[in-house]
DNA sequence: TATGATATCCTTTTT
DNA sequence: GGATATCATA
């Protein structure tokens, strides 16, 4: 009799999960039934014998592996329990392996209780580092070394092998970096010395772990006899080496993935490693999933007729079989606060027609800002509202010291951790006292923690020095005490004398302001969930579970590893709209998605679209957002934006015009003659046009009172509250636009002059426009040779309108390219 | 040493 | 514009 698991798949999906026994790629795409191939396949294997523990399936969130693991459990609940479904080795790769790194760690002189660095231990560590080196900061910037840093790691470079290769030496001095290679070299020096490993050390110490010690690696390969890969079009080199490594024998791997969803080469995805797959494993059967079941025709449509202009892709033609559905409308705003209202207006409108709950729609935008927007006038109509930010709750201030008070206490050599709360709460410990101690731990090559720990016991004959050693020991029999809390009491009491004897407790409590009562609540949650991951624990035990007590040690690497987006819904209360970034809504699906910002140098992004990969990329992530969708998708893009504190002219997104026009709600931009256009038939110039129009619409829509939608009660052109100093505000109402009108080109290089002050707003209303809102505008030209008084001598390459002032990019002598704001920057022409 | 003022970066996206 | 880092001041 056949598996209940095989039946309504359809011939491509039952095909993919049969061929368990054999290394497959799966190339699904979108909506394509993905997860359920995966998990009717995983189950499949169960189902055939195969035990839980030999099963290793990694997932892009540890939110998908969970969800994975419940499905399977209901799949063959005969045959696998809820405890059993534990011992599949299912999770992130970051997660999966730091489990293993835990118990092997030493054999590669790391401790078992390693603590892992994010990303803000890291820049502080690099911060301290690049410090201690006496390097220029404004050259060696914190995220530009971590981000180089992290390449490397994903590619498996070590400080060693990339201080041999003088491939990178060159290129760090062209990018006048060239003590990369030794800050590189020392970061892990100091890493491993704290006992620390960050995010991508759990990859590359994998690696080394693997490479350096055969009978580990062996280990292993025993042990994942048959190994899944979630989400392959992201993985990096490391994640790829590892999967090679532990594949070597048996060589059953599946990979599933789509190439038109990579979208993650900034942390090192590599989209080679789908598309080589078959190179790699040649013995792999390939299944292409092809029948979308999530969305309508027109979606699945359009999406295909923007994908079909990327280059490299793999084979595949998506289709669907539901409704035609609606077309795709673009709506139009003049500015982002009018495109926010635009969104939210159309959104419910459709809510309330269709009567559907608030959660069936989503927002998505391409950066995290433009959420901000969004969320005003979601709360102006009161409209419930989730938004989705990278670790945000991890993130807060209180979370932070916290976290650092378990971690010294769980690892003392942890030097970051050590840092950031010796002296917090403040207990007369300062900066110069911090220092000493480094330089103390520096000479003799201990941590942080363990030169203070012995220091106290020292003798010391200078009174002054006494009072500081009577501080430090203060602190050092603090964190002792804390220590012996731990091996007594339970996590949830533990965290509790955390909180208490640390003073962050009292800390707040004193204070009766919104902050400190938010981060009361904030600590409370984090004690919560230490109790919640003790109670977790329990339930297993009483399972049946042979485990031990939940540790403090896995309640930290819990969460370290654990974003706000892994969270689970709170019951009840999760009928809201969601906001998030293209990116992170990888995955999921909605019946009415909206996707905002569709403009040029946003969506693509102006550093994406510098090359051809990032810019095929770019439009990887508007198919990924595109294909979100069930019902219905919106897109939206405004003429104008606030960008770096200046009113911006965008254009629209050229993703917009590949959208096959058949699936289009009218073309893109019509109904209304390009404003240029216009602005020369009424004999303005564009930026009078634009204005133009907006009295028109603001006095229909607010009946000429009130807050007109672009500008609000402050003027969004005014920006600085000077705008209008010197006189009183115009009588009409809306806000003016600069007195000095662009002629077309400043459409072309998108600009705005700075408003507004009251003799200007005379020449508006004449008509007679003053020229140049362009570049010469600004008193400079290319190619000028121009000094400053810190870079030296330069020569002008580029020059920018801005609404306000002009930006000039000029390449100096000795310090390379800089931008400048003509108004400020103190240049004199050579 | 704590606070407030001023500089500086930022805007890609996140395990 | 806004968040954060650094600096100046009491």
């Amino acid at each position: 009799m056949e598996s209940p698991i095989l039946q309504g798949l359809n011939p491509a999906q039952r095909a993919a999960v049969e061929a368990y026994d054999s290394a497959s790629l799966i190339i699904a795409g979108a909506g394509s039934g993905k997860t359920r191939v995966l998990t009717s396949r995983i189950a499949y294997m169960i189902q055939k014998g195969i035990k839980p523990k030999n099963i290793l399936a990694t997932t892009f969130t540890n939110k998908a592996a969970q969800e994975m693991r419940e499905r399977i459990v209901k799949m063959i609940p005969e045959h696998l329990t809820e405890g059993q479904a534990r011992h599949i080795w299912m999770g992130t790769f970051h997660s999966i392996f730091a489990r293993i790194l835990r118990t092997d760690a030493e054999r590669i002189g790391f401790p078992a209780n390693f603590t892992i660095y994010d990303a803000s231990d890291a820049k502080n560590l690099i911060k301290t580092i690049v410090k201690e080196l006496n390097l220029a900061d404004d050259k060696y910037k914190p995220n530009t070394i971590a981000s180089r840093i992290s390449q490397a790691k994903n590619a498996l470079v070590t400080p060693g092998a990339y201080l041999a290769n003088s491939a990178h030496a060159t290129e760090d001095r062209r990018a006048q970096i060239p003590e990369f290679g030794n800050i590189y070299n020392l970061y892990c020096q100091r890493c491993k010395h704290n006992g620390a490993m960050d995010f991508d050390d759990l990859l590359l110490q994998t690696n080394i772990l693997l490479r350096d010690c055969p009978d580990v690696l062996e280990r292993y390969q025993e042990q994942f006899k048959y190994i899944l890969v979630d989400e392959y079009q992201d993985t990096n080199y490391a994640q790829y080496i590892i999967v090679r490594r532990l594949s070597q024998h048996h060589g059953k791997v599946c990979v599933v993935g789509d190439d038109a969803q990579s979208i993650y080469s900034f942390r090192g995805a590599k989209i080679e490693n789908i598309l080589s797959f078959q190179r790699d494993y040649p013995e792999a059967k390939v299944f292409k999933l092809e029948q979308n079941y999530r969305s309508t025709r027109t979606i699945v449509e359009a999406a295909n007729s923007v994908i079909v202009h990327n280059s490299r892709r793999m084979e595949k033609r998506c289709f669907s079989e539901g409704d035609e559905g609606e077309k795709i409308r673009v709506l139009k705003a003049y500015t982002d606060r009018e495109e926010a209202e635009l969104v939210v207006q159309d959104l419910r409108d459709k809510v309330r027609a269709t009567g559907d709950a608030w959660n069936e729609a989503a927002i998505l935008y391409r950066t995290n800002n433009q959420s901000q927007a969004l969320e005003e006038s979601l709360r102006r109509r009161g409209i419930p509202y989730r938004i989705y930010k990278g670790a945000s709750f991890y993130d807060r201030k209180e979370i932070k010291d916290m976290l650092a008070y378990i971690r010294l206490v769980v690892n003392p050599r942890d030097d970051e951790a050590f840092r950031r709360i010796v002296n917090y709460p403040a207990r007369g410990i300062g900066d110069t006292t911090v220092l000493r101690i480094a330089q103390l731990a520096a000479e003799r090559g201990v941590s942080m923690w363990e030169a203070v720990d012995a220091l106290v016991a020292e003798p010391v004959s200078d009174p002054v020095q006494r009072t500081i050693v009577r501080k430090v020991a203060e602190f050092v029999a603090l964190i002792r005490s804390l220590s012996l809390e731990r091996a007594q009491k339970g996590l949830y009491d533990f965290g509790m004398e955390v909180a208490s004897r640390s003073g962050i407790l009292a800390l707040f409590r004193r204070e009766n302001s919104p902050e400190a009562t938010s981060a009361l609540d904030n600590i409370e949650e984090l004690l919560n969930s230490m109790q919640l991951f003790k109670e977790q624990r329990d339930a297993e035990i009483r399972g049946g579970e042979e485990l031990g007590e939940a540790t403090v040690e896995e309640w930290l690497q819990s969460v370290t590893l654990t974003t706000d987006m892994d969270k689970k819904e709170d019951a009840g209360d999760d009928d809201k709209v969601t906001l998030m970034t293209v990116h992170s809504a990888k995955g999921l699906e909605f019946k009415y998605v909206y996707i905002v910002g569709m403009e040029e140098n946003l969506f693509p992004s102006q550093r994406a679209a510098e090359s051809p990969e990032g810019f095929e990329e770019e439009r990887r992530l508007f198919y990924v957002a595109l294909t979100r969708a069930k019902c219905s998708a919106v897109l939206s893009y405004a003429e104008m934006r606030f960008k770096w504190g200046n009113m911006e002219f965008s254009r629209p997104s050229c993703f917009l015009r590949e959208i096959d026009p058949r699936y289009l709600d009218g073309a893109v931009g019509a109904g209304q003659t390009p404003v240029r256009e216009e602005a020369a038939a009424g004999g303005r110039t564009a930026l009078e046009e634009l204005r133009r129009r907006f009295d028109v619409r603001y006095q229909q829509r607010a009946g000429g009172s009130g807050n007109p939608s672009f500008g609000g009660a402050k003027s969004s052109f005014g920006g600085r509250g000077g705008a209008y100093s010197g006189g009183s505000r115009p009588e009409s109402g809306a806000p003016s636009f600069g007195g000095q009108g662009g002629t077309d080109s400043a459409f072309r290089r998108p600009a705005l002059q700075r408003p507004v002050v009251p003799e200007n707003l005379r020449r508006l209303g004449g008509g007679a426009a003053p020229a140049a809102g362009n570049a010469a505008a600004s008193g400079y030209a290319v190619g000028e040779r121009v000094e400053h008084p810190k870079f030296g001598c330069g020569e002008i390459v580029r020059i920018e309108t801005l609404a306000a002032d002009h930006k000039l990019v000029v390449v100096f002598e000795e310090y390379g390219e800089k931008t400048l704001l003509a108004k400020f920057a103190k240049l004199t022409k050579r």
